[in-house]
DNA sequence: TTATTATAGACTCATAATATCCATAATTAG
DNA sequence: CTAATTATGGATATTATGAGTCTATAATAA
């Protein structure tokens, strides 16, 4: 019942992204990788899949690297989450009783909230 | 970021107990088994950890089974979860940044929150 | 053109969840 | 006492997934 590593690296990634805003343009994942003691290929993968949701903008060739988009503070840790390990659910039951199961349906509440909790929260708020 | 099958199958158990309690004595992991359709022997491993917790009684040989303790009515959904999957924790930060990680304490929070979620349900209100 | 930077795919490795099988211990019925 | 029934524990197999590496390719600035 983890949020994956991988999830971990995008989330310290963004939140330094969100701390050099305004002071410096474009950050290259050696630079992240050094930061966040991970090698840079396997942090290549992960924030690739940021920029496909468009959470993060990638820019190749020299001088490049990422920078945040302009719509960056809509961005919640919900969204991060969700980028990197998929759809959040807490529970998949293996017995196919309908809705009517109180331990599916108690699941599903749990889980709700926990969705919520990391909704509201910006990346904004991370640093 | 699941609750383990494992879990899954112990909480069906422990709802059908609840539901035959005061009708049905004890019931054997074969009668259990066959209700959630997985085999018995591996529905022994589970519960035998249920066992180790005091939270369900087994007693061995013919006409024994599997049944409810004197104060089966505080165990909480938590205790099964934690009884099953180990103790509950959303992250395990990587990095080692002490606790004034914003990132770390924020999944803390909505931990917490998931923790009281599943704290406050008790397994009688699963039939 | 060359150096720098991101992307994409194939691949490996370790670990954990899921599960089976069998031998053993406990208990009851007859 | 014996036989049948039931749970327990250990060894083992299988599979899925996360974590990470390596390399080739594409894009871009100087």
């Amino acid at each position: 019942m983890k949020v994956s590593k991988g999830t971990d690296y995008a989330l310290h990634a963004m939140a330094y992204l969100v701390s050099q805003n305004g002071k410096r343009d474009k950050l290259p994942v050696q630079e992240l990788a050094g930061k966040l003691d991970v090698s840079s290929t396997y942090l290549s993968k992960i924030l690739a899949r940021l920029v496909k949701q468009k959470y993060i903008v990638a820019t190749s060739g020299a001088k490049g690297g990422y920078s945040l988009p302009a719509d960056w503070e809509d961005i919640s840790v919900y969204d991060i989450i969700v980028a990197i390990d998929g759809e959040l659910t807490l529970f998949e039951d293996s017995f196919n009783h309908g809705d009517e199961c109180k331990i599916q349906r108690l699941m599903m509440e749990v889980e709700a909230d926990m969705i919520e909790g990391f909704k509201k929260k910006s990346v904004e708020e991370l640093i």
